[in-house]
DNA sequence: TCTTGACCTTCCCATCGTTGGAAGCCCCAT
DNA sequence: ATGGGGCTTCCAACGATGGGAAGGTCAAGA
């Protein structure tokens, strides 16, 4: 089948399986007498595999080892579950930091009146605070 | 003072001030006979209230609005404030993506033995399933 | 005054994952 | 056989940042 469906069938857009085809992390498909690139349904198996891999956050580096342990029968499911917890504490490691910043940036929204006047504690606060990180909080004192 | 010391003490590096002047988020910095750049305080304001609005997850383009508003003393608070907001709707959202990816990853690195045996839910989600996005939920019956 | 080392300049390249486009070939249906 | 859509490769861009090369400049010390 041609790349447009094997696209279409994993949920891979036909530039990213010629992309990850590029870098290495899929092999490079069997073609046809005329140059096309043909897909099996193993190929369609293994690029569904990456689509999830992606949606569940994992960068391409450890959808790449995640494939490797996937067709190694002799793997050790401990290998998986440290990419996957690996990859849970990234997550929320980045969770964090952006919760961090919508509440601070919601304390702030919250404190200006967002009316016609031009003074704004948003404003004030990027203009000269730098120091405190905490939001939703009374203020760490001292 | 030259671009070292305004990175120094503006927190945004040497290569960022280039770069913001070269994509026209500030305006081109004064030369020396030299043709080195030559920043006074009130440049060193200016990138100081880039790295804090950068440090909120502001992208460039808005920061860019944000400047124009804090130079404008004309300026509607209530334009400040629904840029905030908009920032705040849109890191929920990305929070909320990750969320859901983390809790769902989490669910299933639980439910992996994590031994020397092969056999691991992880790869057989990423194998099989596409449907449910929901995680920590005992699965939306239809 | 000369040297030295730290700084500055511009320019190019890399990241990460993805999308877009251009130029040209191929295949199928009409 | 012709047209339109799909395929090929190559090149560029996004956002924000870092790295480095090649060369000019400045300030301090000998």
């Amino acid at each position: 089948m041609n790349i447009g469906d094997a696209a279409a069938r994993s949920g891979v857009s036909a530039k990213m399986i010629r992309y990850y085809e590029q870098i290495g992390l899929i092999p490079a498909a069997a073609r046809t007498a005329s140059g096309y690139r043909d897909y099996a349904d193993p190929d369609i198996h293994m690029l569904r595999f990456i689509a999830r891999a992606r949606d569940l956050g994992f960068p391409i580096a450890e959808i790449s080892a995640l494939l490797d342990l996937w067709r190694d029968k002799d793997r050790r499911s401990a290998d998986v579950k440290a990419l996957a917890q690996a990859r849970v504490r990234d997550l929320r490691h980045k969770i964090a930091h952006l919760q961090d910043m919508a509440d601070t940036l919601e304390d702030l929204a919250q404190s200006c009146a967002g009316n016609d006047r031009p003074d704004c504690p948003i404003l004030h606060r990027l203009q000269t605070r730098d120091d405190a990180a905490a939001p939703a909080q009374e203020r760490t004192p001292t």
